[in-house]
DNA sequence: GTCTATATCCAGATAGAC
DNA sequence: GTCTATCTGGATATAGAC
C-alpha cells in the first residue's frame, strides 16, 4: 500500500458525522434523485425491466456516470430495497390513535396492507425474490428486523407471544396482499377482507389458551 | 392463399381425434421432452433465467430448431403454464379419504400448500405474475377455473357459500405458501401451521351466520 | 427437420479522453 | 465528474443450406 498515512493523521477528523461538506451533500442529492427515478421506472415497466441506459437518461446522464455513484445495478435495487423496508418501518412505527391494542393491531393490518399493494414493485422488491442474484445487504435489510420486532410486541401486549401465531399473522397479511395483486390488482376484492382478518386471527390465538395448540384430528 | 382445398376433401377424415400418426407422436414426444428439460432448467436457474440455448442444449438441439415446436419463448412458457395448473387441479380433484368435510377440506389445504411449496418456479409461474409481457392463454388457464371451481364446491358442502369466505381461503393458503418459501425455503415453519389455518378458518367463518358480516369497531 | 450463420437488439460494465 | 467509445456477453428470432 502507498497510501500516505501521516497525510489523514494530519486531516482534522470530522467534529459531527451529520455535518457533511457542500460536495457531499451534492453527491448524496444525486443519488437520490438517481433512486427516485429508479422507483419511476420499476413502477412503469417492472421491477426487472429496470435498465442502467433509461435510469440515466431519466437523470439526464449517460450511464456509465452512474457508475460514479453506485458500483453495480445491484448496489442500485440494494438501496431501493433499503429505502423500502426503511418505508415499511415508519408506516408501521407511526403512532396509532387508539390505546385499545386490539383496534392497534387492525390499523397496523390496514397500514400494511396499503403500504403492500400501493405499489407492487416495491411489495415485489422487498417480499418476493425474484431478482436473479441479488441478496439484500444486512444494513438494508435491518429496518425489516425492527418492522417485525415492533409487531411482535404488539401482539404480546395483547397476551400473545406464540412465536407460531407471528408466523401465522404475517402469512395472513401476506396472503391478503398477494391475492390482491395477482387477481385484482388496483381494486378492493381482499382489501374489503383486512378487518375480518383481524377478527378471525384474534378470535383464534386470543381466546385458545395457546395458538400452539395441536388439534386432535 | 394457394392451398389445395381438394387436397384436403380427398383426404380421409380424421376417424378419432385421439388417433394420430407417427410424425404427429414423434413431434408431441419431443415437445414435452422440451417442456420436461424446461422444468428442470427453471428449477435450477429459476424462471426469469430460462434461456433458450441452455434448453436446446439440454435436449440435443440448437437454439433455432426449438421454434419447430415452439412459435417463442412465451409459447413455451404457456406451455408449462398449463401443465402447471392441470397439475393442480389433479391435485386437487384427486380422491379423498374421509366423508367428513371438514377433514376433507384439510387435506385439500395440506395438498394445494406441498404442491406450491414443493416447487417454488411452478409456484411462481402459476401464482405470481414477474415474467415481463407474459400473459397465460385461455386454455392454459382453464384447469385454474375448474380447480377453484372444485373448492368452492367443497365449501359449499361445509355450508358456505359466501364468495368472501372462498376469497378469504384463498389468501390463507397463500399466505402460507409465500411466507415458507420467501422465509423459510425447504422447511417447515410455515407448513406447520396449515392445520391450524384450517381450524381457524372453519372457527370463524362455519360458527358465523355468514362470513360477509360487518363487524361493527 | 435440423443445422450453420447471422440479424438485430439489448444488457452491464470498463477505459480513457476531456 | 461526465463524456464517448468500446468490451463482453447475452438474448430472441430469422434465412437459407443440407
Amino acid at each position: 500500500m502507498l497510501e500516505k498515512a501521516h497525510d489523514r493523521q494530519l486531516d482534522p477528523p470530522q467534529p459531527d458525522p451529520v455535518r457533511k461538506d457542500r460536495r457531499t451533500l451534492r453527491r448524496e442529492a444525486t443519488k437520490a434523485e438517481i433512486l427516485e427515478a429508479a422507483w419511476d421506472l420499476v413502477r412503469e415497466h417492472g421491477l426487472a425491466a429496470l435498465a442502467l441506459r433509461d435510469l440515466a437518461e431519466r437523470v439526464g446522464m449517460r450511464a456509465p456516470s452512474l457508475y460514479q455513484y453506485f458500483p453495480s445495478k445491484h448496489a442500485i435495487y440494494d438501496a431501493m430495497f433499503g429505502q423500502g423496508t426503511q418505508a415499511a418501518l415508519e408506516s408501521v412505527a407511526a403512532p396509532v390513535d387508539t390505546s385499545d391494542p386490539r383496534k392497534a393491531l387492525g390499523e397496523i393490518a390496514r397500514r400494511m396492507f396499503e403500504f403492500s399493494t400501493s405499489d407492487p414493485a416495491r411489495m415485489q422488491l422487498l417480499f418476493q425474490r425474484t431478482i436473479p442474484g441479488f441478496e439484500p445487504t444486512p444494513e438494508a435489510y435491518a429496518p425489516a428486523i425492527e418492522m417485525h420486532a415492533q409487531v411482535a410486541g404488539l401482539l404480546v401486549s395483547l397476551g400473545i407471544s406464540d412465536p407460531d401465531a407471528m408466523d401465522l399473522w404475517t402469512a395472513l397479511i401476506s396472503g391478503l396482499v398477494n391475492q390482491q395483486l395477482a387477481n385484482d390488482p388496483g381494486g378492493d376484492r381482499w382489501g374489503r377482507l383486512v378487518d375480518r382478518t383481524v377478527d378471525m386471527f384474534l378470535a383464534y390465538v386470543g381466546t385458545a389458551p395457546s395458538a400452539a395448540k395441536k388439534k386432535g384430528k
